[in-house]
Formats: C-alpha cells, structure tokens, sequence
RNA sequence: GGUGGCAUAGCUCAGCUGGAUAGAGCACCUGCCUUCUAAGCAGGCGGUCCUAGGUUCGAAUCCUAGUGCCAUCACCA
C-alpha cells in the first residue's frame, strides 16, 4: 500500500466533495525542510478547475484528508502548498514491510523478454585505457540495473580483432619484434601487442616523412609508404586465410585476450556472450541483398548499394561498396540479427558506445526498423561522453593515454597510503589489507566516473587524485563499514524487536522515507539507463545515516524498543548501500 | 555550412513529469574525537542557473533565436 495512491485517491474525493470538480491529477512532492510536513500537495495546477483562493482550498483540503485518512495527523498551508503531517506508525509499519522484504527494491525478472547489452567491444591491437573504462564500468552497471529493474539481461561485447589495425601491430612485430613474447619480456600481452602498435605508427610515420622529403607529395606518401601497403597485403591474406598470417594472428590475439582477462578481471566486469569480428564481419550482406529486393536499399549506377534517409532528415548511407565488399554498417546490422538468432528471447538491446557515433546508431536503427524487425522498436544507444585530459584527447598511438590497469593500480596504492595514515586496521594482514585497498580505491574511480551523467564529459586530472572524501566511493564505503562495527557489537546483545514502539526521531523518520525512494531509483535509473541516479540516491541516504550516526545514540540507547529499532534501521540501510553499490560494481567492506 | 550533445558556486557535480528562499562535495573559515570507526558530524562563506525573447498563476527545467565548447556529416573504423 502506497499512501501516495491513497492521498491521490482522496485528494480527488475531497475536491469532488467539496468543490463539485474532478481533478485529472495530483502533484506531490517531498516537503522541503523548512516546513514542517512530510509529504506537500501542490494546489496551484487545481486552480484550473476549482476557482477561489489557493490556500483557503489547501486548508478545506488538508481539513478533509486529517478527517478522512487514518495516517493523516496534520496539515499546514503556506501559499498554494498544501504540507501534510504523516503519523510515525504509517512510518513504522512501511518500514517493517520494507525490512521484511529481502530483495526489496529488485524486481523480480520477466523471462520472456530479454534485453542484450553490448559493452566494451574493444579492438585487440592496445591496452584498455581510461575512455574504455568509463565504457565498462557504465554497460555493467547498465546492465545490473536493468536486471534489477525486471529484466532479462544478457551482457555481450564483440571484439574487434580482425582489420588493417590489427595488421599493423602484427606487421610491427614481424619486423621488430625479434620473438618477443609476453613470458619472455615479462609484459602483459595486451601491452606487448600495443607496444607494436605504437611501433608500426612510429616506422609509418618516419617513411612518410622521407618520401614526403624526397619529393612525394603529402597525400600519396601516406598512402604509399612501403609499410602500410604491406599492412594491407597482410589484411588481404588474413581474409584469404593464409596459413602463416592467421597463426601469427591467433598467436597475438591470444596475448591480447590474456590480458584483457587480467584487467577486466580487476576491474570485476563480465560477460554472458561474446562475439568476434572475424565471425561476424562478413554477416549482413544477404540482408542488404533482402532489403535491396524489398526496396529499403537502391543501388547506384557504380554497383553500391545505399539507403536514403533524407525523409528522416538524415543524409543517404552506404550499406555495401561497389567491389561488394562490407562496410561497419553491413556488419552491425548482421551481427544485431545473429544476435536475436542466438538468443530468441531477446527483445532489445543496449549499445554501450561514445557519443562520437550517435550518428552511426542513428542510421543503423532506422535500418534496421525498415528492414521490418519487431526488435527494432527497442534499440538504444548508451551514448556516453568522452574522457578528457587536461591537455586534450587521449590518442593511443601519441601514448597520451592513462592506462587502465595502471589507474586501478595507483587508485590502490593510494587507498592504502590513506588507510595505513588513519592506521585503523593494524590487526589485519598483508593481504587482507591489499584486498581492502583495492576495494577501496576501485571504489572511488568507479563511483567517480558513474556518479557523473552519461551524457556529460568527463575532464580527468591525473595530477589531481580522485577524492576519498565527500560525495565519493570510500565515503559511502566507509558509512557501511561503520554500519557492520555497530552489527556486530549488537549481535552480542540479544535484541528483542521494536513492536511497542509508537514514535519516531526526526532523523529516524527521515532515513525511513529516504529507504523507500530505493524501489522507485532502481526503476528511474533503469528507464534512463543512468547508474548516475543510483549513486547521487545511495550518497543521500548515506549522508542522512550519518547525521543519524551522529546525532543519535544507537547502541547507547536505553529504551530496548528504541535500541533494537535503531539497529534494525541501520542493517536495513546497509543492506540498501550494499544492493545499489552492487549495481554499481562497487564492493563493500566490514571495515575500513 | 547541416545535424546532435553540453553550458548551474573558484573547481567537480545534483536538480524527477515546470512549483516554495536553486542543492551537495572539494577548496576556504568556525566548532565537535575520555561516548557506537573524525574517510565523519554541525555551521559559515560562495550563484546575471551562457545571453535575449516567448509560453505560464509559476521557468535552471518547456519553445524560439543567438553565443561558446565538443562530436558528427567519407565506398574510415
């Protein structure tokens, strides 16, 4: 039972009864806490119905409601806000529903429709760097919150291993790689297979630069030099399947994927399928060849195929070249088709990918939606910022990149400086204490990227470390842990329950009406595919269980009712930092 | 140039379908550890919500125009 669907339910009675009119709709809101009050009805939006003086209205209103709802116990009106006093036992009894309910907040799934989401997709020639982990961090927090919402999820990422850049990292090897491996070098593989990477860009470069100053001119050198016309015939090969290229390219690949385990291993994301681009980078042709008899593509005179899009005020694309060959498009359209043959259930998916191309989705859903599939209709794209640096873009082959794995490392080691200085955990051994720094200082960079909406730029200062205090991980961390010493000393003092408790502290009652917004931020933060509402929520619950924390006495309660109810509160609470932390991918420790 | 996104305190960000005096954190300044963990609490300072119009009883929020930053508009990925 939802006091708010009991109020609307009465507030419409009430304006029938009094005023003759029918209200389409209330509007509530939280009283703001200034007033006194817990729950405001907005009286202005009734004017249009009921003439005559807001506040005399609010206070024939707030008369009839004290009058005719049991849970109603006061009211006051100032302007044209009607601000309605709830009794502590509304409070009470919601909250023992609340605590008795242990999945509270989490849907359960509804297993005929699955929703699939795409995340990471990175290309396999460099290391995952920061930009990636923002990628990561949102799809499996995206990914969470849409189970806990009610849905079906499969977590999915397609890896971009095959292509003129993977050539050239195994092109670089080829030439300067003399063997190396990563057990040789003692290097992660996906930093071996980067390092190379970076190497082709820097031989490229220097044949550009000789031919250009031996009279070639500027365009024709970067397309001619020696090294990148033998990348391509590497590129040629590995499709025509020659023997010696694809072991070399299983054999780098394999370093890669290695490596790729270790950092998403730390950074503690996973995946239910995976699909590769060299399965599926030759899907999507037969489809265009359907849609061009269906009449959804047109060919042009040189053999292209095309659709055109102006009537959504797009521009015409290209779905196929004219030598027949696939472009990303064909490509993304075959594999979002193998991908609802794979998985029947699926009835939507999610694609995790940075603003830089809301245009391809764009255009890549509206195909997708004329080629006829029911699917379609439940696209989205997880469009998300990109991640900055003070001095501008990160570029990989510049090596102006913060790398991932060492990012999580310094997070780390940075926690732990902090943590040995407070120097709580003396007792705690060597690794105990590595886990928890790790928990930590993971927390606060993921808690950092999430806490921020997707839509927005993220400007990151490696100079600047992320904080540990205020609106952060290790803040909200540290609540929890604070939580558990006070779950443990309780357990040894055999509480009975709180049922003969009528009333409630302010700051009790507060935390009360803060846990039961949780339901409701799983659902908005579903709808908006945004784990920034998960965490701005759990921050403001953790802050009003501080200020409780602090202002009144739990275990030093005298009254058993009183103590046993404040503990159960602060489980409860606990419970809830813990459940929305997970769907942020955020641990959370006994102690700190 | 076309299209899309963003613009709120010195800095980093909240602000739900339009509602009361626009909120947090960091930084700066005051208090609070013989009491459940001070990574905390209580308080202070700090705002032309990019600009100009419009809609409305009411606009940071919606509409229009403009400014700035970013992205995108390839038989590239």
């Amino acid at each position: 039972m939802n006091i708010q669907n009991v109020l609307e339910t009465k507030v419409k009675e009430a304006v029938s009864t009094l005023f003759k009119a029918e209200l389409p709709s209330v509007e509530f809101q939280p009283t703001r806490k200034d007033f006194e009050g817990d729950i405001t009805i907005v009286v202005f939006p009734m004017l249009r119905v009921v003439k005559g003086n807001p506040v005399q209205i609010g206070n024939d209103i707030g008369a009839y409601l004290v009058a005719q709802v049991e849970e109603i116990i006061g009211f006051n009106v100032i302007k044209g806000f009607l601000n309605l006093v709830i009794s502590d036992a509304y409070y009470l009894a919601d909250f023992k529903t609340i605590d008795a309910n242990t999945t509270f907040g989490h849907v359960a799934p509804d297993t005929a429709n699955a929703v699939m989401v795409e995340y990471s997709s990175p290309n396999t020639n460099k290391p995952l760097h920061l930009g990636h982990i923002r990628n990561n961090l949102l799809g499996y927090s995206v990914a969470e919150i849409l189970k806990a919402s009610g849905k079906k999820v499969y977590k999915t990422q397609i890896i971009n291993d095959r292509g003129i850049h993977i050539c050239k990292s195994m092109l670089a090897w080829q030439k300067f790689g003399k063997g190396e491996t990563p057990e040789g070098a003692g290097l992660k593989g996906d930093k071996l297979v980067g390092n190379y990477y970076v190497a082709f860009d820097k031989a490229y470069k220097e044949e550009v630069a000789t031919l250009i100053a031996n009279g070639t001119a500027k365009e024709v050198a970067e397309k001619e030099a020696p090294i990148l016309v033998e990348a391509q015939q590497m590129l040629l090969k590995w499709e025509a399947g020659d023997e010696d290229v694809v072991a070399l390219w299983k054999t780098m690949n394999q370093w890669v994927y290695a490596g790729f385990e270790v950092t998403y291993k730390n950074l503690g994301v996973d995946f239910d399928t995976l699909y590769y681009e060299s399965d599926t980078y030759l899907l999507g042709k037969d489809v265009v060849a359907a849609g061009l008899e269906k009449g959804v593509f047109f060919k042009k005179e040189d053999g292209s195929v095309w659709i055109d899009l102006t009537d959504e005020g797009l521009d015409e694309k290209i779905v196929l070249r004219s030598d027949g060959t696939a472009v990303y498009m064909t490509q993304d359209i075959g594999t979002a088709i193998q991908r609802v043959k794979d998985h029947p259930d699926v009835s939507g998916m999610v694609y995790t990918v940075g603003n830089e191309q809301d245009y391809h989705f764009k255009v890549l859903f509206l195909i997708l939606k004329k080629l006829g599939f029911s699917w379609s209709e439940n696209l989205f794209h997880l469009s998300y910022g990109m991640v900055d640096l003070p001095s501008g873009k990160m570029k990989s082959r510049e090596g102006t990149v913060v790398d991932a794995d060492d990012l999580m490392q310094d997070m780390t080691t940075t926690a732990g400086e902090i943590s040995q200085e407070l120097g709580k955990l003396e007792d705690y051994s060597a690794d105990e204490k590595q886990d928890l720094y790790k928990m930590i200082g993971l927390g606060a960079l993921k808690y950092y990227i999430l806490k921020v909406d997707p839509k927005k730029r993220i400007l990151f200062n490696p100079e600047e470390s992320v904080d540990f205090q205020g609106n952060t991980g290790p803040f909200i961390q540290y609540t929890y842990a604070r939580i558990q010493s006070i779950l443990r000393k309780a357990d040894e003092l055999k509480l009975n329950g709180f049922d003969g408790l009528k009333e409630l502290h302010a700051k009790e009652k507060e935390l009360i009406k803060q846990l039961q917004g949780y339901p409701e931020t799983i659902q908005l933060a579903a709808a908006n595919y945004s784990p920034a509402l998960v965490a701005n929520y759990t921050y403001d619950l953790v802050k009003e269980f501080n200020s409780f924390y602090q202002n009144v006495s739990i275990l030093g309660e005298e009254d058993a009712a009183k103590k046993a109810f404040r503990v159960q509160l602060s489980k409860k609470v606990s419970d809830v930092i813990q459940s929305s932390f997970k769907l942020l991918g955020i641990e959370v420790p006994q102690r700190m």
